[in-house]
DNA sequence: TGGACAATATTTGTATACATAAATCCACAA
DNA sequence: TTGTGGATTTATGTATACAAATATTGTCCA
C-alpha cells in the first residue's frame, strides 16, 4: 500500500514497528504460530503500546496476522492449503496484470528485461550479491508491470500479494535450479509483454505460476515430516 | 463474512466505530473527499479517539480512506478512472473465482440460484422488500461461490473488493433495466457452474462485468458532477 | 495593500493510567 | 488424585494527558 523506499527521514513510531514486524515475518524471524503481545512488543521496541496496537491493526488487515484464541495474534500459519490459496489469488492477479500490461507497457522496459532475465542465470550459481542482483530483478520486472497498468486498485492487491509470496519464498527451500527456470519462464512474459502479445503473455505467465506452485508445494513437502495437503490443521 | 447485521450483540468500541463509518462510506452517507477528524468522530460516537484510531486505520488498510495532505484522512474519491481500476481487480478476481467454482461446486446449490436468478426480474420493479431481496439473492450467488471455492486467500480479496463495489453501486443510478439484464447474465454463470463448464462461465462472467462495467460508467458520466444527494433510495 | 512573522489553535502522535475480561494458579475438599 | 472455586496475574480495551507538528490567525511594518 505505500513506498518501502529508502528515503523515509522521520517516520513515526508506529511505521517503524510496523515496518520491523512485517520484515520480521517477511524473513521468517518469526515463525509461523509465533504469539506477540502488545507489551512484549513495546518493551522490546522501547515504544509505548498505542504504536504497537497501530502495527499489529495493520498487520493483521494484511492477513499476516490472525486471532490466536480469544486473546491476543499470532504470525499467520501458511500450510499446503493456504500456499494453493495465496496462489489462486496471484493467477487471478498476475494474469490480468500481464494481459493489461502487454496492452499498455513501453515495449523498450520489457524488451530490456527479457533480455536480462535471460541472461540472469549466472547471478544465481555467484555470490551472494549477485542473488541479491537476481531477486531485485525480479522485483524490477514487478514493478514495471505495475507501472505499466496503472490501476490502483489492482495494484494494491498485488502489493498486498507480494508480502505473502515473499513469505512462502522464505519458506520455501532454496532451489537453483527452479530460479533458472523461473528467469526463463519470465522471459517469455517480458517478451510477449514486449511486443504486445496478451494472449501469450497470459499463457506463459499461467504456465509460469504452475511450474512455480509446484516447486514449492515440492519443497514444503520435503520441509518437514509435516503435513501434505490435507485440511485438517487449519487455524 | 458479516451475515451478522444487527443482533450481534457486545461488540468491542473499535468495532462499532468501524462498522459504522463503513456502513456510512459504503452507503453514500459520507460523500468522497470528506474529511475526518480523530475528535470529531469520537465526540460524534460519544468514545475515545483510541477506538477511533483503531477504525480509521482498518478503513485505510482497506483503501475506503486516502490521506489528504499532510494532516488527516478523507473519504476516497471515485473517479470514472478508479472505477475502472476497481474492474480491472473484479475481472482478474471473478474470472478465477468462477473458474474454481465450476470446478469444486455443489450443482445443485448453483442449479437453484441459476431457477431464482432467472426469475428475478419480478422483484426489480416491485416494492423495496423486493428489491431487497433481488440484492439480497445476488449476494447469495457470491457467497455461494465463496464457499465453493473455499480458498482463504482469494476470499478474502473478494470480500475486500465487495466493499468498493457497495459504494459503486450507491454511487452510480439506480436503473432497473440494467438490473434485470445482469441477473440474466449471472443466471448463465451459474448454469455453467452448476455443471461444472468452466470455460462458459468464465466467459459468461467476463461478458457480465463488461456489460457492467459499461453501464457503471455510463450512469457516472450522466451524474451532475456534485449534486446534493437526493434521499429517494434510502434504506 | 501586501507580505513576513509571531502567536494561537487545531490535529495527530505517543505515553500512561485505569477498567475489564480471560487465563492461570492454588488451596481445599470429595 | 481430581476437580472446583476463588484469588491473582496477565492481556487487551478504553480514556485521557501531554508532546509535537502543522495550519490559521492576526499584527506590524514596508
Amino acid at each position: 500500500m505505500e513506498e518501502n523506499s529508502v528515503l523515509e527521514s522521520p517516520t513515526t513510531a508506529a511505521e517503524q514497528v510496523y515496518a520491523a514486524l512485517s520484515e520480521e515475518i517477511l524473513e521468517g524471524d518469526l515463525v509461523s504460530g509465533t504469539a506477540l503481545t502488545e507489551l512484549d512488543l513495546a518493551a522490546r521496541f522501547s515504544v509505548s503500546r498505542t504504536p504497537v496496537r497501530e502495527a499489529l491493526t495493520r498487520l493483521s488487515a494484511e492477513g499476516l496476522l490472525v486471532p490466536l484464541g480469544s486473546r491476543g495474534l499470532m504470525v499467520r500459519p501458511l500450510s499446503g492449503n493456504e500456499l494453493t490459496s495465496v496462489y489462486e489469488l496471484r493467477v487471478a492477479l498476475e494474469l490480468q496484470a500481464v494481459r493489461l500490461a502487454a496492452n499498455r507497457a513501453d515495449s523498450k522496459i520489457f524488451s530490456e528485461l527479457k533480455q536480462q532475465l535471460e541472461s540472469a542465470s549466472d547471478l544465481v550459481f555467484g555470490n551472494k550479491a549477485d542473488l541479491r542482483s537476481f531477486y531485485d530483478l525480479h522485483e524490477r520486472f514487478d514493478s514495471a508491470i505495475q507501472e505499466a497498468i496503472d490501476s490502483p486498485f489492482l495494484s494494491a492487491a498485488l502489493a498486498s500479494l507480494q508480502l505473502h509470496l515473499k513469505r512462502i519464498r522464505r519458506i520455501t527451500r532454496h532451489n537453483p535450479q527452479r530460479l533458472i527456470q523461473a528467469a526463463h519462464e519470465t522471459a517469455i512474459v517480458a517478451g510477449a509483454i514486449a511486443r504486445g502479445d496478451s494472449d501469450v503473455a497470459e499463457a506463459a505467465m499461467r504456465v509460469h505460476l504452475s511450474e512455480s506452485l509446484s516447486a514449492s508445494l515440492h519443497s514444503l513437502d520435503h520441509q518437514i515430516a509435516n503435513q501434505p495437503r490435507d485440511r485438517k490443521n487449519e487455524q
